[in-house]
DNA sequence: CGCCGAGTTGAACTGAATCAAGAAACGTGG
DNA sequence: CCACGTTTCTTGATTCAGTTCAACTCGGCG
């Protein structure tokens, strides 16, 4: 979906403004593979998903662990690096072909400090990342890897055939194996 | 602290105005072990922990589970209720005698939505949230059990002498037992 | 005194990790 | 279109951290 319909379902904006806030990210239609984000590097980026699946990881004793996936009509920016200022451990990537929306954090800033719908537009974007993490806390601390297994396909119903089997089973968790276990039994 | 004085240093906001907001509030002291919100109930109300201890807990399979600590100088709120306007699991307890300011999340929305100050604090409590979501997971998902006491004990140097052993342990994502062998062999 | 909740300790069990090895799928160049 | 190397996926044996269940200790209080 084009980032200014995803706006305009979001919040009530008026079409002059709209079109400013659009213009501002550039457009790039980018290969499978390709680095959005470097880990351990500060980016003041702010990224809008219209097609294609993006992951974000890190590295945790030399292992890579997915640490999200964004799917299209999504939004995906490093915290650390924007709201703290500080370097970020994590990448991003993408898995597939995608077009992504691209613009630099200030200049979004310069929008959102006038705008009060824009403020609940950011407010709207960490409320769904808390909600996200907040349901993963509760996935880890009492589901089983299988149980895991099924909310995974629950919310991502097609990432099998999107992403391979390590990165999701880094993503919920567990190892490679144990997922790969997982899936036969069923 | 004081609520005013807390957020004095927050956020810039007229002498003006922080009176205004900080009458909203109510005050109140309040006896250990005083319920602020019933769990699985709707409650709009926003909290400020003056002093004292307010522990936030469900039940999962019968089983009491603390989702969080909050003590001195911070806000508590259900999210569940205040931005999704659903029912909440979630109960609050003291588990000290406690000094609680409190009031209506509908009459805050009247200040917030009417200064970009206020919007900016309101990013800065979802932003600690989401924070510490993410420490959490991390914690559960990487660190042991022993690992995970030691981190309590740096985030909440005294809390074995503020909070039974069960709530603790639950919050930590571990037994009652198997905190008690941990705090043992040290 | 004796009860009661909170904390401790120990034995048996288990879900998932680790280690290791092989099978399948994938893509790149000849 | 095939051959070869690389990445991805599967399967099995072993190990271990933490749970469960159950009994026991301790301190406070009616």
């Amino acid at each position: 979906m084009e980032l200014s319909v995803y706006l305009k379902e979001q919040v009530a904006l008026s079409d002059q403004f709209l079109t400013e806030i659009d213009t501002a990210f550039s457009y790039e239609e980018l290969p499978k593979g390709y680095r959005l984000v470097e880990p351990y590097s500060m980016s003041k980026k702010l990224f809008f998903v219209e097609k294609g699946l993006v992951r974000s990881f890190y590295f945790k004793d030399g292992r890579d662990i997915t640490h999200h996936f964004t799917s299209e009509n999504d939004f995906l920016a490093s915290i650390d690096s924007i709201f703290f200022g500080q370097e970020s451990p994590y990448g991003c990537e993408l898995l597939e072909p995608s077009v992504v929306r691209t613009v630099n954090y200030d200049v979004m800033q310069q929008f959102i400090s006038n705008s009060l719908e824009l403020n609940s537009l950011v407010q709207l974007f960490l409320l769904k990342v808390t909600k996200s993490f907040s349901d993963r806390l509760f996935s880890i601390q009492f589901q089983t890897a299988h149980e895991r297994y099924n909310s995974m396909l629950k919310v991502y119903p097609n990432i099998f055939s999107r992403a391979p089997l390590g990165h999701i089973a880094s993503y919920i968790g567990i190892t490679q194996q144990t997922l790969s276990v997982i899936r036969a039994k069923k």
